[in-house]
DNA sequence: AATGCATCCAACCGCAAGCTG
DNA sequence: ACAGCTTGCGGTTGGATGCAT
């Protein structure tokens, strides 16, 4: 029997997604949470297909995500990561909160592989690229390691940042060998143990200091949310054409992160509240939509009981 | 203004791993 | 142990956009 496909092709939709789909999709998952991603499509009115909706969610629509280019400092953080890990995009995300294994893959692709090709380095073997022979190579490559780790540094980080920076290197070289041990001891959730130990690490250096993220972090009563009265014109409700999936982005940035949201009160890690959402998602949302009560993320659990 | 080329990135595809009956 | 199903991952593609001519 052959393999059955991810879902039933026919009719099914391909390609960007709309500013209305995206608000199904946004409407189901705060009601439902992320479950069965195979019934979403069904349960949440879209033509889609379930592989389509959780891609959509992880990479775009999910408010915990950072926008905009990688900081110097996360740069260097995918170089060192990529070093050790290789192409495990998904493991370095997870030591990068609130980016996605597409977005550093992406931004590996376009950007830091040409930087290190610049630099003279395989971006493969991060080994300085040489024509000469093996033994040669190997010569060289013993003379230029130092070298070209300076050059990276010089390159990616502002001799500022790197004094300033008070991330030890030897906690990030020792990621691979926590997530080797976590991966032997603790099968049920590594990728979310790995995180936190890197955040761990995160949050020690940010204690001398140093701030990881160049995105100004907004506190829950700075946020602004935009009305379809208040809102500009390039986040007003009318800008949502039908063609464009980037409106909808413009208006998503005023979530609150899942970081800043409280934690209490609750079974799933989650402790926010739809009316954290609301405010903003009113001019998303179907005008009988019911999400301007106040119900809790957990309340809404409801999908399993679908099933 | 029009055209062609380069770059970027959201989304797709196929495969593998993990889970369940 | 096995087969089928779901989810996650990494490689690739193609449309959108920016830039140079």
């Amino acid at each position: 029997m052959g393999r059955q496909p991810c879902c039933d092709k026919v009719g099914l939709k391909k390609g960007p997604w709309t500013a209305e789909e995206d608000k199904k999709l946004i409407n189901f998952i705060l009601n439902n949470g992320q479950c069965c991603w195979r019934a979403v499509p069904k349960l949440a009115g879209l033509l889609r297909c379930g592989k389509s909706c959780r891609l959509r969610w992880t990479n775009y629509l999910r408010p915990d995500l950072k926008r905009g280019l990688l900081s110097e400092y996360e740069e260097k953080m995918v170089i060192d990561l990529h070093a050790q890990l290789g192409n495990r995009w998904s493991k370095i995300a997870s030591h990068l909160p609130g980016r996605t294994d597409n977005e550093i893959k992406n931004h590996w692709n376009t950007h830091i592989k040409k930087k290190l090709k610049k630099m003279g380095i395989d971006p493969v073997t991060h080994k300085p690229i040489s024509t000469a022979t093996t033994d040669q190579a190997n010569i060289l490559e013993q003379e230029n390691q130092p070298i070209q780790q300076e050059k990276i540094q010089e390159i990616l980080m502002p001799q500022k940042d790197i004094e300033s920076s008070p991330i030890d290197q030897s906690a990030i070289t020792e990621i691979k060998s926590e997530d080797d041990e976590n991966n032997n001891n603790n099968n049920n959730d590594t990728g979310t143990s790995c995180a936190n130990n890197f955040d761990s690490i995160i949050v020690e250096a940010n204690n001398n200091g140093f701030c990881t993220d160049e995105v100004p972090l907004i506190e829950p009563h700075e946020i602004l949310v935009p009305t379809s009265q208040e809102s500009t014109p390039s986040t007003s409700s009318s800008s949502f054409s039908s063609s464009s999936s980037s409106n909808i982005l413009e208006d998503l940035k005023f979530l609150p992160s899942f970081d800043e949201w409280p934690m209490e009160n609750n079974n799933m890690g989650f402790g926010w509240e739809i009316n954290d959402f609301s405010s903003t998602l009113d001019f998303l949302l179907d005008d009988d939509s019911d999400m301007t009560n106040n119900v809790t993320f957990d309340e809404c659990w409801k999908f399993e009981q679908l099933l």
